[in-house]
DNA sequence: ACGCTAGCTGACCGATCGGTCAGAGCCTGT
DNA sequence: ACAGGCTCTGACCGATCGGTCAGCTAGCGT
């Protein structure tokens, strides 16, 4: 029987959580087996012995971000559009950004140079989905930018720029406010700002 | 004397032009010097014959748009900031994203794994400078992350984004305007919106 | 005609890459 | 006590990495 759940990390655990950190901040192309290995303190056989390849852990570690992205535009897909509808989906959006931020980032950033990679492929489509729904067929020049503003951006503030722009990573009930207020106004345009002036 | 600047482009020309295309899309870490001469049409020894180092490569093919991003943080500092000012800075801005896109996504993207080399860092202090500046001292966790949504949404989707979000990018004179709006909204907010409401 | 230099290249270097494989250690069921 | 799996590891593989070096070639000044 598995450990009651408050066992320290299996092995494959912790080197998906080191893997993720090392291909978010350096890049795929840029880890290797070795620093995964030696970051999470276990040997690159180790690694292997976990994971058929090096791509097949990217796979694994991206694959959750993933399931949770369709999952939610499936949703979204699945109810009529309204203003309510939108914003609701404009809020699990963010839950994902926040809950996914390094994943995000992986995917966002690194899509173009790892392509043929099914997870990868996968996440292209879905984005493509994504922004084909959040402007409704009729794409104008604008409102792919927006959408495309909005989920770089996120992606890039929340991993690189956080770190070094605010020199600390501020608490996360900090942010989503924040970055709710930014990315309603990319994505729902129509809605009137919720907050009074800034400064 | 050098030719009449309309001979074929030196080696070394090609060489930064081939290499950009390759930082931007594959990352630093994850092209080759040998990827760069082959894309170009040349031998490995040729490329450092004519750059020292792959790092040395990546500075040279950096190092303009740096300048220019330094420039144009130069002169916004210089005058007292009104809207006007600040409305022409964020035109100046969005003419540098449209010129620099390939360099922009390079380090924007890669700034965290590429650290210490010198060129990468100047341009770390330049947009840690350039957030101060436009935060103007009281930093609002929503103002920097407008900032950065603006600067990491922007070099995502002139980059990567367009390439598959919209499946050819669209032509710059069409982009610019779209991009202005968009990117004014989130850098000066205070602004009333120009365009009337969409759709 | 000659030598010099600039541009370019193939051969080669040690290091590291992703990946294979044959065990070593350990826990469990019998 | 023994056998059989898991988990983990070091030794090793061919390929490729960034980088060095000697030498080839074409053009130019003299």
């Amino acid at each position: 029987m598995p450990p009651p759940a408050n066992a320290r990390p299996s092995a494959s655990v912790e080197l998906r959580a080191t893997a993720l950190e090392q291909f978010a901040s350096v890049g795929f192309a840029g880890t290797s087996l070795q620093q995964i290995a030696d970051a999470a303190g276990y040997s690159k056989s180790s690694v292997l012995y976990h994971f058929a390849s090096k791509e097949a852990l990217l796979e694994e570690v991206l694959t959750p971000a993933i399931d949770r992205l369709e999952a939610i535009l499936e949703v979204f897909l699945a109810t009529a559009e309204t203003v309510e509808s939108r914003r609701r989906f404009v809020n699990d959006f963010i839950d994902f950004i926040l809950e996914f931020r390094l994943e995000l980032h992986t995917f966002i950033n690194q899509s173009q140079s790892l392509r043929g990679i099914p997870v990868i492929d996968r996440a292209g489509v879905l984005i493509v989905r994504l922004s084909d729904t959040l402007c409704h067929g009729e794409a104008s020049t604008e409102d792919r930018i927006r959408f495309g503003i909005a989920l770089g951006g996120a992606a890039y503030t929340l991993v690189a720029g956080m770190t070094f722009l605010g020199q600390e990573i501020a608490p996360a009930d900090e942010i989503r406010p924040a970055l709710l207020v930014v990315v309603t106004e990319l994505l729902a345009p129509v809605t009137v700002r919720t907050t009074p002036s800034r400064k």
